[in-house]
DNA sequence: ATTCGGCTTAATCTTTCGTTAATCCTTTTT
DNA sequence: AAAAAGGATTAACGAAAGATTAAGCCGAAT
């Protein structure tokens, strides 16, 4: 069973937006439906979805500023636009946002499915590095695949967690991984609780690398946390 | 100059398919018209595509049907379909046979380029990942996603703030940045005590900055900042 | 049912960073 | 030249984020 694609579907109105949200999730795609603009980044910043769904015309923040706010922020999240104005300045407007389709009200539910599927298909399915690798971190070797840490002699059998965790920041070496990635890839959803419990794996990584001074995780305040390895 | 991409167009009308085919020549793509489907196959055979368009209506061969010949031989090339049957049951089989696209005629040109724009950005994965960039500032590497800045082997850590700032000033490279830009876009407000703590930012940027005495944040009184870079 | 391993929650302590304040220096205006 | 306004620099503060340790909880294995 292949898991579900998620989506998240940014609509006003309510009745359609229900409606939309009921059929898709019918369809299999896990989807989050946000009312407005704030809503939409709140669940961006708490969940990590494939797809966007955007109607144009909203109170307060329309769709097209929704579009350029997100692409700042999560630039590789593919988006999509409904409306109503199918002016075609709107659609040029749309498209050169970075859109990947911009459908016409009145939308046609099973039209829509097949196109979502048409873009989601298209999407690279994550090149996934081989399972078996190893990684050479100082003096240490980790081997993800049997989830263990060897210094010399020494060996240190790591949780699930834990092995996930540290198998993020080495595939990402020297560079920050935010709270918020590590958080939705590894545990599903960025909130306060899991944060904390993020913390706490941090520090027992680091008392398992603490032998090799030259390899060591960083915190950037408010930001995440970076796998850095020295000379 | 980028290499232009290849566009099949399959089309049997003789004066739309001349129409679209100047149309996206003018635009820039190296279009290949046929006029049917053995051609089309033919010119596959020849030449090597990016993108093919097919028209659904045609004698002897359909789109549909050439769709699907062209997915047996050729799987990796995206198509699309043009069609004066909008019915529902077309769409849906277009999209099914794999098409990335499904356009209604008549056709907008503006919106069909703006369209193949998109599903050549999608499709061709961007080699170069403009992720990660940094910034040379004299001797100094400036690297905003790890708000850091090294000189030589020395390593200075930026907070967010300061890496905000110096990216602002960087991103405006030898231009003045007004105090009100600055407060309006990174504080989000312009007004005297933010303008304090800006100070403060530019004295603490030219502290990790003094090693170089190329590189230089420079005041224009009562105007704003430049960060210089000399020589 | 009891134990145990592993993740989460809680509690407490430490560090960080943006702000504010105080003081001195520089430029512009009167 | 004096006054006024703008800017530079340094230090200190307090809220928020992070680190660390311990306790709690829950499902799997015994």
């Amino acid at each position: 069973m292949e898991k579900s694609k998620r989506i998240l579907l940014v609509e006003d109105e309510e009745s359609l937006g229900y409606l939309l949200g009921e059929y898709l999730k019918m369809k299999g795609f896990a989807v989050q439906w946000a009312k407005h603009g704030m809503e939409a980044m709140a669940a961006l910043e708490r969940l990590q979805f494939d797809l966007a769904i955007l109607d144009v015309t909203m109170p307060e923040m329309d769709g097209f500023s929704l579009a350029a706010r997100m692409k700042e922020v999560y630039p590789e999240l593919p988006f999509l636009f409904l409306s109503a104005r199918s002016l075609k300045i709107d659609v040029l407007k749309g498209f050169s946002l970075g859109a990947v389709d911009y459908l016409k009200k009145p939308i046609d539910e099973e039209e829509l499915v097949v196109r979502i599927n048409a873009i989601l298909s298209r999407i690279q399915p994550d090149r996934s590095k081989p399972k078996n690798i190893t990684y050479q971190l100082g003096d240490y070797r980790f081997d993800p695949a049997n989830q263990q840490l060897t210094f010399g002699e020494n060996r240190t059998r790591l949780t699930t967690r834990e092995s996930e965790l540290l198998r993020y920041l080495a595939d990402n070496m020297n560079s920050l991984c935010s709270h918020r990635d590590i958080l939705t890839q590894l545990w599903g959803e960025n909130d306060y609780f899991n944060r904390k419990s993020l913390n706490v794996f941090i520090t027992r990584l680091r008392r398992y690398l603490n032998m090799d001074e030259r390899i060591r995780i960083e915190n950037v305040h408010g930001k995440g946390f970076i796998l850095r390895a020295f000379q």
